[in-house]
DNA sequence: ACGTCTGTTCAAGAAAATTTGAACAAACTG
DNA sequence: CAGTTTGTTCAAATTTTCTTGAACAGACGT
């Protein structure tokens, strides 16, 4: 899981730590945490806020016990949808949004050129269309993926068609 | 589209070469790419490497010409889906390998075990062949993704629900 | 065959990230 | 209220990753 984890971004004592919850029938405290994976008490308040802010873990307490305990998440579908919506949606819209910057850009220079430099420019454009179309496509079908519902990869397959 | 690829696990160049080539009309060379986005040779030989590796930047010729020149594969559903295809699924594929065996290691140990500690050991059982299940689930959705047919994502939460 | 041009590899240096221990802050105990 | 215990923050140190220039190798033209 810290592989995995680390593939997807974030640290992969996150993962290592999540997993070792995961795995555990009772909620751990810091210290069990970094005794398991000997990491320093820094690392762990580090990895595990984190992991709390993604909601893929939760504080709990126990009656009479000083300690805060912690207990993982154990719906993985719920934790992949919250990334997908938070994370990878925004990446999306924040490139969809570069395109158009771009685009906007070369409307603005594309009356002081012309010929060979003015085809460039078009040429160019056309193709940032074609990324922000694909954008889009994506964008929808990460929503569909988030809300549960069905997808059809062939709609990004299609985005990319020529006119 | 460096952010972007950069956030993908690639290298930032990679997407800025890739951009570069897919904006131009024309096939470039490598030092006009380098002197567009002012790269040392090395960088830019490493980088075009590593897209003509994954098959997002071809190679062509000019006759007459002794300089590559290069043009980018303009699929970018093809090169999403190549992806996919040789990296995720793999990934995945390690994982449900990995689950598996940290079962076969506890079947080991159960037997010489008692009380505490053997319920301990089936519980992480039981958590196991939950991420074995969902894992598996992914790798079924992600081929699907890959075939370019339709997905349902309940199938990943459905994996998960108790038995 | 030689010199030139092109592209790749490598090791050293630079930059970026992770990790850590110590200092700090907050909450509880007696 | 003083003394612990717990958790967080910070800057220094370490590790890792990137970048670069130089050395190397291959191909071409003469």
């Amino acid at each position: 899981m810290g592989r995995l984890m680390e593939f997807w971004g974030f640290r992969r004592h996150m993962g290592r730590l999540w997993t070792i919850l995961y795995l555990s029938p009772e909620p751990m405290t810091t210290t069990e945490l970094a005794e398991t994976l000997q990491l320093s008490s820094s690392a762990v308040s580090l990895s595990l806020g984190e992991l709390v802010h993604w909601g893929a873990v939760r504080k709990t307490w126990r009656p009479g016990e000083r300690k805060d305990f912690y207990q993982a998440e154990s719906s993985v579908w719920k934790l992949l949808r919250r990334v997908y919506e938070r994370r990878e949606l925004n990446l999306i819209r924040e490139a969809i949004e570069a395109f158009g910057d771009a685009q906007r850009q070369l409307d603005e220079s594309r009356s002081q050129l012309g010929g060979e430099e003015r085809r460039r420019v078009d040429y160019m454009h056309k193709r940032l269309s074609r990324l922000s179309a694909l954008s889009k496509a994506g964008e929808r079908l990460v929503g569909l993926l988030v809300a549960g519902r069905m997808i059809n990869p062939a709609d990004l397959q299609s985005s990319e068609e020529e006119e």
